[in-house]
Parts: structure tokens; sequence; C-alpha cells
RNA sequence: GCGGGUGUGGCGGAAUGGCAGACGCACAGGACUUAAAAUCCUGAGGAGGCAACUCCGUGUGGGUUCAAGUCCCACCACCCGCACCA
């Protein structure tokens, strides 16, 4: 008969809970600590869904597993509570974000407590309580006092009916609400000088284990390049200045190319013969995003600036001028030289223009419908042509003296630059932490003091987002005016909120010390906890989250608030489980799977072993029906064996070598983030003891610890009703012993040259003339006539004869 | 476009450069049963053959190597991110 899961299950998470088994204390006298964290979710309306438990139940095994193995470990959930998505929800239910939030806590807890969590509930944070928030705000007034906050200019969506959007609510250049055409316009923001940690946010990665793939991510992000800056005069006054990293191609220049914004514009409109067109141009411009002018097919367009020419330092020439909105204003100095025989946008510009191509690097790269670039000249001894007293020189040897040339005569420098920008860290949204800063006529930008924090977000009836840009907590003067906090009169709070990213940066630090109302959490907490020892999240937030939580660590680490240089000491990112049809789970196209219907009908149990189960935990996953079912007939099997029960305090002869393998296998796969094989070798296991149809308590124990980190409920179930000795909380990870893993024989293939010829069983202890020679006389046939020459062995799977 | 990934039976997937397809699903056969379900046992990449066995097989095309799913080069397809969704 099935074991009854339903009743099991709820039996144990009761007395875990009645237990407060995994409440944990900062220090526990004796024990290492371990610090497991995963994302804390966004509560959204649809709830829990099956990837959140994998993931969940994934760093649940490990945390388990940690303490088994005698850790003190912290694994803790709270709630990324501000959002648009609240926000959304609440505009159109006709509720306040705070009640939608409240309520999808409540579900969420409930459905995380039915998977059988090891959570420490205690800890439990939610970024939008006051408690918790006014330690952002506390931290971003940390930021402004040191500088790194300020008010700066930058670029917007902007609707003419709806206001400020956000990219996800423009599509195709249109409003997704009111479908009008929206533009880029220009506000002033607050924004996070992140720019300034640049530098060290890439170079610290050595400091990390992330995942290969994910510090890449970091890196391409930060994307730091080394060039240099040259200056460049107009023929008709005025200069600008261009940011290359081929400084080598710069006798190949034959145009140039401006951002539309570029200030040069404005200024010199009275000498450009063309300005109507020049201007219609860049009104086209404000209509796209930033993304769709960086894609290449949109790169060619452009408009020349009639009646300008720019002069190339280096050799005096003169040179068309345009202007081209894939240059980004943004980077750079928003404006580039372009070398068309040697890159392939400006080969691409030049061609629909009809501009004219001069190559200067010797090479058969250039050819009629490409550009012969970098990666096919850097480092492979290409020479220059066409570059006066250049030519001749190597590519390494020319980016050198080249550069030397241009900055002696004062027109270049060096400079490293990157693709991140600073942070925009202001929103004009209702359901955000409010940025604690007021605006004095005479005193400028005034900090609320320490002892005026939480500024609270105010209750208010319309929270929608405002027709005039602004946000809108500025409609409810209670809350605009205020006293400057700094000579006391009247002056008027900062309306803008902070964006989700705000709250999420530093929640891992107050998980250490949750309830602390005198600072964000003491240095003694911080100290026990800090690095996070492992740290999972979904893909998508291996740039920006990451990197956001990694800046805001280094600055609290650099005015002596953080004990750690990085946060994170792993970080691991889940595949996404998608719909049985391949595609993303969505409620339109029918394919979501609730985990709670999945664990009505086979159990929490063989629900959070499927997940394990069902794939390598980095790679997306097609959900199948019939996983759990499989899982639940496996757990079936494991506790059916205690039919199989007999005594014995130590391994038998018939197991011995399966459980040490087991062990092995299951403590190295959990380890190295692999539950689909751990789970394999657990079955494994399960059917060589089908084989020999008995167990005695040392094999059965050691199977149900090894199984209880993925199955934490039947496993504690067995050893109770068992009355194995001690209590399986009190019990300890099992070990394996190596020289019980070596076997007396073993079969290997034979090859002759690499191909199988057959297959010998050979003792494991002898020596490689004697494996030749059994092979040899096992397949004798296979042998005749062969002139053997040489003979590769390796050691327990392949002996191969190389014969002329 | 830029950046990060992925591609292996009917399906989910395994495989430190060393016997491809572990483990599981679905499938087939057997045991048990009046019968079915459940359970237990056995089989199985494809093609050919009564069989022993042979040939073909890890997205495509080349290459390195005694040996390639794995390393290198080129290509194709798909997924994720791209700064106001978080």
């Amino acid at each position: 008969m099935d074991y009854n899961f339903k009743e099991i299950e709820k039996k144990w998470q009761d007395i875990w809970e009645k237990e407060c088994r995994f409440e944990v204390k900062n220090h526990e006298p004796g024990k290492k600590n371990c610090y497991v964290l995963i994302e804390f979710p966004y509560p959204s309306g649809k709830g829990l869904h099956t990837g959140h438990v994998r993931s969940y139940s994934a760093l649940d095994a490990v945390a388990r597993k940690k303490r088994l193995e005698g850790y003190n470990v912290l694994f803790p959930m709270g709630c990324d509570s501000f959002g648009l998505e609240a926000e959304r929800t609440a505009i159109k239910e006709h509720k306040l974000p705070q009640e939608i939030v409240e309520r999808n806590i409540k579900v969420f807890k409930e459905q995380l407590k039915k998977v059988g969590l090891s959570i420490d509930w205690s800890r439990e944070i939610s970024t939008c309580d006051p408690s918790y928030y006014k330690w952002t705000q506390w931290q971003f007034i940390q930021f402004f006092k040191h500088g790194l906050a300020e008010k700066k200019e930058t670029l917007i969506n902007w609707c003419p009916n709806c206001g400020v959007l956000a990219n996800e609510e423009v599509e195709d250049g249109k409003c997704c609400q009111c479908h009008a055409e929206t533009v880029q316009k220009t506000k002033a923001q607050w924004v996070l000088k992140m720019t300034k940690y640049a530098d060290r946010l890439a170079d610290d990665l050595v400091l990390t284990d992330y995942m290969e793939h994910i510090k890449t991510s970091q890196i391409n992000w930060i994307g730091r390049s080394q060039g240099e800056v040259v200056k460049f005069k107009i023929r008709e006054g005025g200069e600008f200045e261009i940011f290359t990293t081929c400084i080598e191609t710069i006798y190949g220049i034959t145009f140039m190319v401006l951002a539309p914004e570029h200030e040069l514009i404005e200024k010199l409109k009275d000498k450009i013969t063309n300005y109507d067109e020049v201007l219609r141009y860049i009104n086209e411009t404000k209509k796209k995003s930033e993304f769709e002018r960086s894609e290449l097919s949109k790169g060619k367009e452009g408009v020349q600036l009639k009646g300008l020419m720019a002069i190339n330092p280096a050799n005096g020439k003169e040179v068309p001028i345009f202007i081209g909105d894939f240059v980004l204003a943004s980077y750079g100095s928003g404006a580039v030289m372009a070398v068309p025989s040697h890159d392939q946008r400006d080969y691409d510009f030049a061609k629909e223009h009809g501009l004219e191509y001069i190559q200067v690097i010797d090479g058969e790269g250039c050819s009629s419908d490409c550009a012969y670039e970098k990666t096919s000249y850097l480092g492979k001894g290409a020479k220059l042509i066409n570059s006066q007293e250049f030519s001749g020189l190597t590519v390494e040897e020319a980016k050198v003296k080249i550069a030397e040339k241009l900055e002696k005569m004062g027109v270049a420098h060096k400079q490293t630059n990157f693709k991140m920008r600073d942070w925009v860290f202001s929103r004009q949204r209702y359901w955000g932490e409010p940025i604690p800063m007021v605006y004095c006529e005479t005193c400028g930008w005034v900090p609320v003091p320490d002892d005026q924090l939480p500024v609270v977000l105010p209750n208010v009836e319309s929270y929608e987002p405002t027709k005039d840009g602004e946000s809108p907590l500025s409609a409810i003067p209670e809350f605009v005016n205020t006293t400057c906090p700094h000579c006391g009169k009247p002056a008027k709070r900062e309306t803008d909120t902070m964006p989700g990213w705000a709250g999420s940066s530093w929640y891992f630090m107050r998980y250490c010390d949750p309830r602390n109302d005198k600072e964000f959490a003491s240095q003694d907490a911080l100290k026990a906890w800090l690095p996070v020892d492992i740290y999972n999240g979904g893909n998508e937030h291996t740039t920006r989250h990451l990197l956001y939580a990694r800046f805001w660590n280094k600055f609290l680490y650099d005015i002596g608030l953080s004990p750690v240089l990085e946060p994170f000491k792993t970080r691991i990112s889940q595949g996404i489980v998608l719909g049985s049809n391949g595609v993303k789970m969505s409620k339109s196209l029918g394919n979501v799977v609730d985990p709670r219907e999945v664990a009505e009908q086979y159990g929490t149990d063989a629900l959070r072993v499927w997940e394990a189960f069902m794939g390598d935990y980095f790679q997306s996953v097609n959900w199948n029906d019939d996983g759990a079912k499989s899982c639940n007939k496996f757990l079936n099997r494991v506790y059916d064996m205690q039919e199989f029960l007999v005594e014995g305090e130590e391994y038998s002869k018939e197991l011995s070598y399966h459980i040490h393998s087991a062990i092995k296998k299951v403590t190295s796969d959990i380890d190295n983030v692999k539950f689909n094989t751990a789970i394999s070798a657990l079955m494994i296991l399960v059917n060589e003891i089908y084989k020999v149809k008995r167990i005695n308590k040392a094999e059965y124990k050691t199977l149900l610890l090894l199984l209880n980190p993925f199955a934490p409920h039947i496993t504690e179930e067995i050893w109770s009703v068992q009355k194995f000795e001690p209590a399986l909380k009190n019990a300890t990870w099992p070990k394996y012993d190596e020289s019980k893993l070596v076997q007396d024989s073993v079969e290997i293939a034979v090859q002759i040259n690499s191909k199988i010829v057959g297959r010998v069983v050979i003792p494991t202890n002898i020596s490689n003339e004697e494996i030749e020679k059994l092979a040899k006389e096992s397949l004798r046939e296979k042998f005749e006539g062969k002139n053997i020459v040489k003979t590769i062995i390796i050691p327990n799977r392949i002996i191969n004869f190389i014969a002329k």
C-alpha cells in the first residue's frame, strides 16, 4: 500500500513549526556558520509556481545537508514587495498596493510552508515594511553624504497622455496603454554614482567563486575598455572629442559621426547648410529607445552636417561629419571616428552614403563586402600601410607610437571607458521607498535627519502615475511641504521613490539581524554570517541585481559598515521550468502547473525529488506531468523497504560497496549542485537493495540521511517509526571509506586501432603487462596476423592496441 | 545588433578526452491476480540479420588525436538579458 504522504507531511511540518526547528542563533558554540541564500520572491498574485519550488527545494536540500554536517545554517526568506507589478494589480483591482502585497505574501508563505522548507521564519522580512525601508532610506542618505548620490539629467520615456513610462511599457515606440507615440526626454533624477566603483566591481570578481559565465556577464556589463580620447578641430570653428580603442586606424578615417544629441550641432547650426534636414533626423531619433538605436540594421542611417568638415589631427586631412543614431550620447564622448575599411558598421555606413575607404592595415581580410576588423588582425603581426611614418610597424607597435605622437601634440590622452552607467535611482511612482531628501531654497538638497526616519509612504487615494510626469506623492501638500532640517525655513520633500532594486540590494544583510531598530544590522551579526556561502537566483539577475548588491556592499564596506569586500562567495542560477510544450509557463497558454496540485496528488516529497531529478539544475527543463508520479513510486519503494529491515549496525558485505559509493556520489553532487545525479545515485542504491531484499539498520539509516535533504518528511517519518537513534535531527551526515570502493575485478573494453573488439574482466590489482596478456589471450582470434606496435591503457576502462 | 547560454533515443536527461545513451518516463514481455490496477522481474538507440555479428549514430561542415558528445575553426537553430518590470 502507498504511504500516506498527506498525513505524514502535515505531521512533520507541524512538528518543525512547533519546535522552531530551523530557527538559528548568530553564534552556536562549537559550530561553524553557513549562510544559504535564495533570492526572495516578488509576491505576485500568481503565487508559487513550479519554478520557485525547483530552486527553493534545491537550496533547502543544501541547507539541510549542511545542518546534518554540523553547520549552524542560516536559511532565511522574505519578500521583495515594492515595485510596479503590485501597483498595477492594485490599480486594476481598485485596491491599495499595501493590501495587494499583504494578501500575496500570506498566500506565498502558506505555499512555502507546504513545500517543507527549512526556513527560519523568525527572520522574515519585507522590503515595504517601514521598519525595513527606514534603513534603505538611511543607507541612501549615506550615499548622499559621501557624494555618491546626486540629481542629474537623464533620459526617460515620455508619453504625452500617461507621463513617464518604463521601458516595458513602450512597445514599438508607442505607449502600451494609450498607444500614443512616445519620445525620449530628459529629466532630473537621482543617480547613484556606481561608475566610481566600476574598476573594483570588475577586479574583485577574482575574490569570488561565481560560476564562470556569471563572472563573464558581469565583466561584459561593466564593459571596461582602454583607449584614447582624441580632439578633432572643425574647419568652421570649434572642436569635439572622440573615444577610440583602435588608434592604429586613425589614418583610415574617412568621416566622423556624432550622436544626434551632440551639443556641437546646436552651437554650429548657422554653419550647417542643411539644418532643416538635420533637425528632422534629430526628432526622428527621439522616438527611438537606445536599444532600437544600437541595432545594426539601423546603423546605416544618418545625415551629413553639410558645410562642416573635421580635421584629422594625425595628417590634417579634412573629412565630412555625420550624425547617426547608432552613436549614443551616453557612451564615450558621444562621437566616433569612422574607419570603413576596418569596422563593419562604418563599412556599411560608408557604402550607404557613398564614402571613401582607406585600408591602413595590411592583410587579406579587407574585401568588397566586409571590413577587416580588429578581431581578425590583432595579435597576428599585421602591419600598417598608408599611414605615413607609421607604415610598416605592427599594429601593436603602432598603437603605442601613434598615441605617443598625438599625446605630444596635445590632442589626445589615454582614458578608460565603461559601458556600465550610473544607477538611475528615481521613479515617478507611488509604490516605492520615498527618497528621504528635502529641497530648501537656501540650503539646497538636505537629507532627512536620522531621528525622522523612516519617511513613511503616505496612504493616498490616487496613486496612479501622473500625466505631468511627477510622482503621485507630489499631489499631496501635507507630504510635500515641510521645513528644512538645516535652516528651518519652509522646504519641499523629494517626491520621487526608489526603484525596486533598492530594497533587494542589501536584504541579505538584514536577515543577519532582522529586528534591530538601532542600525540596519549589528556588526557582530554581519561578521557572523557574511559573506553568503551560496547565493542562488535567476539568470535574469546575474547582471543588474548582482552588480547593484555588490556595489551597495562595497560602499558600506568603504564606510566601515560591511565586514566583507564581496557579499557573496558563490553565485549560481537555476534554469527555468518551462511548460510541457517547451515554452514559458503562462496563463494565456494554459500550460501553468500549480505545485499545490502536484503535491496534492503525489506528495510534497515526490514533487521535491522530481524537481531535483528532472534535469541539470542550471538548464531550463520542460515540465513533465508523469515525473512526480515516478518519484512517488521511488519514495514508496524506500518506504516499503521497512519490510526488508533486519538487525545490524554495520554495512553488510552485499551492500557495502553500493552504500559507500552512494555516500560519495550524493555528498559531492549536492556540493556541486548536481541534484539530478544525486537522486539517480539514490535510485541505484534502492535498486541494489531490492536485489538482495534485505537491509539492516545501519544501511537504512544511511539511505534515509542521504535522501533526507530532498525528501525530508518521509525520511523523518520512517526514522521515527523505526525508533532509530539518535533522532534524525541530531544525526550526522554519513561518511564513506575510499578503500571500500575498490572492487576486486572490473570489466574493461579491448580496442584494436580504437575500435572495440571485445571486453574482458580483469582483477584490479594487476600490472599493465598482465592486462595486455589477459586481453590478448581472451580475444586471441582478433589478434591473428596483427602486428601490435603500441598499447594504451586507461585504468579500469580501456586497453587500446595499435596494430599495423 | 551586443552580451551570456543551449543543441545527445519516442520523451526528461547521464557521461575527469577513454565502452555514448547511467537514472527515470513512456513502451513490450513475464510473475502475481478470476480480471484489472498496483507491485516485482526482464528487455530495449537506429538499420540489417534466425543468430553470432555488421554498419550507422550526440544540430551541420571541417580539423586535432591512438581515441571527440567532450578540444579547435566555420556555420545553423533555439533560449535568456540589454539599464524605468524586478
